[in-house]
DNA sequence: ATGGCGCGCGCAGCGCGA
C-alpha cells in the first residue's frame, strides 16, 4: 500500500499537478491539505475520473483537508473530538485494514501569538485523542503538513530558525509527545539524504537553494512502521511552474 | 532567508502562510 501526503495550497490552483501526480506515483491513499474550498466547489468528478474516491472537509478561503483512497473510505471524523475549531483541520477514515487520518496542523504565525497558542492547544487535544485511536485502531496512519521541523536536521539552517515557530522547543516537545506513544517518523526509519525537505519558501529562489524545512511528515503506529519498506519526499511537482510550496511526501507499506 | 512569493477575495490591496 502506498501512503502519501501533499499540502496543495489550493486545490482549485493545483488541480492539474494533482491529476499528473495520482497518474504517476498512483498513490492507494492521498491526504491533501490546504484545498482552501468549500465542498460544493470540491472537483470530486475530476478525481473520481482518475480512479479515486474522496472525502473533504472544506471551508472558503483557508485551511481544508481532503481524503482520496481508491476504495471507499468509511468511519469519516471531520474535527478532534471534544475540541472545539471551526477551522477545518482533521479528515479521518478507515480505508481497508487501516485508519487513516489526515492533518493541517496550525501554522503558529509567531512565537508567543494567539495563533501560536491556539497551535499549542490544537497539538495538545490531538495527543490526547491520537492516544485513543491508537488503542482503538492498531493499523494508524497519521498523514499531513504537521507544520513542526522535528530536529535540526530538518532544518536548513538551525541557527536562522532557532526558537521561532515551526522550530520552537514547545513544538518540537508536542511533536516527541506523538512519537511517545508508539508512533513512527516513517522518513526516519530509513537511512536518507542530508538536506531533506518537504517545504521551501517561494521567495529568494529557495527551492532552487535548498533552503527548506521537513514539516510534511507521515506517522505510523507500531504495526504499520513493521509494514513500512520505503519513505520518500518527491521534489519533482515542485519543480514545475505554478507549484504548491509543499512536496508531496510517500511511505510504502508491505 | 526575513521586503522580495503565491494564494483567496474581489477588483485594490490586504491577510495569511511557513
Amino acid at each position: 500500500m502506498k501512503l502519501a501526503t501533499w499540502n496543495v495550497n489550493s486545490l482549485k490552483v493545483r488541480l492539474p499537478h494533482l491529476m499528473d501526480w495520482l497518474a504517476t506515483r498512483q498513490p492507494d491513499v492521498l491526504c491533501l491539505q490546504e484545498t482552501k474550498t468549500e465542498d460544493a466547489n470540491f472537483p470530486l468528478a475530476e478525481i473520481e475520473s482518475a480512479g479515486y474516491r474522496a472525502l473533504h472537509a472544506g471551508q472558503k478561503t483557508y485551511n481544508g483537508v481532503a481524503l482520496l483512497a481508491r476504495e471507499a473510505a468509511t468511519d469519516p471524523v471531520m474535527a478532534i473530538p471534544g475540541f472545539d475549531d471551526a477551522q477545518k483541520r482533521v479528515l479521518a477514515a478507515t480505508v481497508g485494514d487501516t485508519r487513516v487520518i489526515c492533518l493541517y496542523v496550525p501554522n503558529g504565525q509567531s512565537v508567543g501569538s494567539d495563533k501560536y497558542y491556539y497551535k499549542l492547544d490544537w497539538l495538545d487535544a490531538l495527543i490526547a485523542w491520537l492516544a485513543e485511536e491508537l488503542k482503538r485502531y492498531p493499523r494508524l496512519a497519521v498523514l499531513g503538513d504537521y507544520n513542526i521541523a522535528p530536529e535540526d536536521r530538518d532544518v536548513h539552517d538551525p541557527g536562522v530558525w532557532a526558537g521561532q515557530v515551526l522550530v520552537s522547543e514547545e513544538e518540537r516537545t508536542r511533536f516527541r509527545a506523538l512519537l511517545a506513544l508508539g508512533l513512527k517518523d516513517a522518513f526516519r526509519l530509513f537511512d536518507q539524504p542530508e538536506g531533506s525537505y518537504s517545504w521551501w519558501d517561494y521567495r529568494m529562489a529557495a527551492f532552487r537553494r535548498n533552503l527548506g524545512l521537513r514539516i510534511d511528515h507521515i506517522l505510523l503506529s507500531p504495526a504499520l512502521a513493521e509494514r513500512c519498506t520505503a519513505c520518500e519526499i518527491d521534489t519533482a511537482p515542485r519543480k514545475l511552474e505554478r507549484p504548491s510550496d509543499h512536496a508531496p511526501v510517500i511511505a510504502l507499506l508491505d
